[in-house]
DNA sequence: TTAATTATTGCAAATTTTTGCAGTAATAAC
DNA sequence: GTTATTACTGCAAAAATTTGCAATAATTAA
């Protein structure tokens, strides 16, 4: 289904994607940290959604005493730069890899349910907002609010 | 513009608008309390976007002693109930009626660069979600981020 | 290499937000 | 009416998030 789409991406090399993410940074005078180095190492190790609490809980594990100022600090910076992708879902803040299969949700306001949706919604929104405003909208993890079926 | 688009409302008439608060919420079992009348109040009088911290502001000015966790307990239990819509904007939670007039933003992740953006074009989608899911999407203030065009 | 500059971190304090619980107020049952 | 039930609030404590600043580490210039 949504594999074929064009908001996917191949499975990330752990390798190649970090030393990319070094360049880039690099390229506008940031600095790879050996902190931001494991923040990142989180994401590629646990896949999904991270709150801050889930990260932070994640580096004392691995005894990597970082503080958590600098994580919270790092995610917002990381976001800033499109890295990560930040989202509400269920009152929470949550990050994830934007590289990240894509994947767009429905969200019931009344019930919490949660429904998945296809990638092709988004497609002709995407293509108006180019051609009319030279946004390039980034609509990888749309999360829409409502009511579904059962409550309406 | 704007004005004559699907999402938009008649301008809020105070009194009609508190009582049938009243009776919405009457009708779910839930009360309208001395504090939830007030922080409506807020709402009907300032309009626009408000934090947590200036709904409590505002209060206080009025001598209107409502605990903080009243407030965001309110906050939350209108979101819930689709009479406040929240939304994030430039890292600060923000509510405002849900009547309030429809509108969308692009927000640039770089620069915090924000552009006012149409109705029509969420026209389809929503078509689209109620045809396919029966979901009644709730799109009168959708904040797209990504890239402006002088940022791309 | 050394000095100067700049980005980043850790720490502690401040601020914001959430939570548990006892008390209060409204509604419903009798 | 009185009592029982339920929703809601305030308070105080806990937890989450942000901020200022001095110290550190990396990069740049000399």
């Amino acid at each position: 289904m949504s594999n074929e789409h064009r908001h996917n991406h191949p499975p990330i090399e752990p390798e190649v994607f970090l030393s990319e993410l070094k360049t880039e940074l690099h390229s506008h005078g940031y600095r790879f940290t050996p902190q931001r180095k494991q923040i990142i190492d989180v994401f590629l190790d646990r896949h999904g959604h991270l709150t801050p609490r889930d990260v932070y809980d994640h580096l004392e594990q691995l005894s990597a005493a970082i503080d958590q100022a600098t994580v919270y600090r790092s995610l917002e910076f990381f976001s800033r730069l499109g890295i990560l992708h930040t989202s509400q879902i269920a009152g929470q803040t949550v990050f994830e890899l934007s590289q990240a299969v894509t994947h767009h949700h429905l969200v019931c306001r009344k019930c919490d349910e949660v429904l998945p949706l296809d990638d092709h919604h988004f497609d002709q929104l995407v293509e108006h907002l180019w051609a009319e405003h030279k946004f390039k909208a980034e609509l990888s993890h749309v999360t829409i609010s409502g009511l579904c079926s059962k409550c309406t």
